[in-house]
DNA sequence: GACAAATGATACTATTATGGTATCATTATT
DNA sequence: AATAATGATACCATAATAGTATCATTTGTC
């Protein structure tokens, strides 16, 4: 199971890699070279964090991404829901027709509690949180 | 996301159907009239439970299968290991090859956080607590 | 203006996980 | 012997994930 899919990663880290860089606009072809992710992949993925405002593209030479704002401003919750819509680990398992008493489930209530604490937890790991500090992940090789 | 996949899922209901039984032993035919269920899929899902040792299955006629264990004694955290593997939802994203620092990032230590309190919390809830009690979830119809 | 270097948009493909089916063998009761 | 159950195993369908490929558009530089 996992938290985070492979689109999430791959922007966090191209995020990171963008807000430790020294110029505000880097390119596709400049992040590629550190993350060594596949390119054309990677291009969709900045491509959705434009459309989700959380880019700001350049286009033309000399072009490429910018944040679309401050870093500690860009948590991990918000690049889960670009990628694989809201955190909600429920689903609909638990939808009426299947379980008409879903409303005192124990396990349903306690699996709400764990999907909360979720929340709760990575709203705060921000791009900033991730970029500077003790932590020093994910850096360049 | 889901945190519980289908065949966890309807091992839960059928372990709890098998729970509330009068009779020890209970069929795969008894128990798809009520959980209406895909019989060889159910089926299969309890023969694993069978070789995991959480059921103890019966062959031939009047056979069946009843818990291998105290209902208090079967948490969804064993059948998620069942069919799902260990809870873990770090996953492989941070192995070393990819993430030199996974030992100080942020995010990673607040997944484990998350998996944790995940563990923790579904531990507690066990095929007993989801049987009686104020929940009658899941029940018959 | 031509060219090059960048992104925008979009359609396609490959792989894997999930959610099942289908079939035949074996066992036990009657 | 017939029947009603499970055991084992191989197969199939669908969807999600991960990734490719292609062409259009924009913009800076010569």
């Amino acid at each position: 199971m996992k938290l985070l899919t492979r689109d999430t990663d791959y922007a966090v880290r191209a995020l990171v890699r963008i807000s430790r860089s020294k110029n505000q606009i880097v390119s596709v072809t400049e992040l590629v070279k550190d993350l060594k992710t596949p390119r054309p992949f990677l291009r969709k993925i900045l491509q959705q964090l434009n459309r989700n405002g959380i880019l700001v593209s350049y286009k033309g030479q000399g072009g490429g991404f910018s944040l679309a704002r401050p870093s500690h401003k860009i948590s991990v919750v918000d690049l889960i829901g670009v990628f694989q819509g809201p955190l909600e680990i429920t689903e609909c398992l638990f939808r009426k027709k299947i379980c008409p008493e879903r409303s005192t489930c124990a396990l349903r209530r306690e699996i709400g509690r764990i999907e909360e604490f979720a929340i709760k937890q990575l709203k705060d790991v921000t791009i900033m949180s991730l970029s500077n500090g003790g932590s020093r992940w994910p850096r360049a090789r």
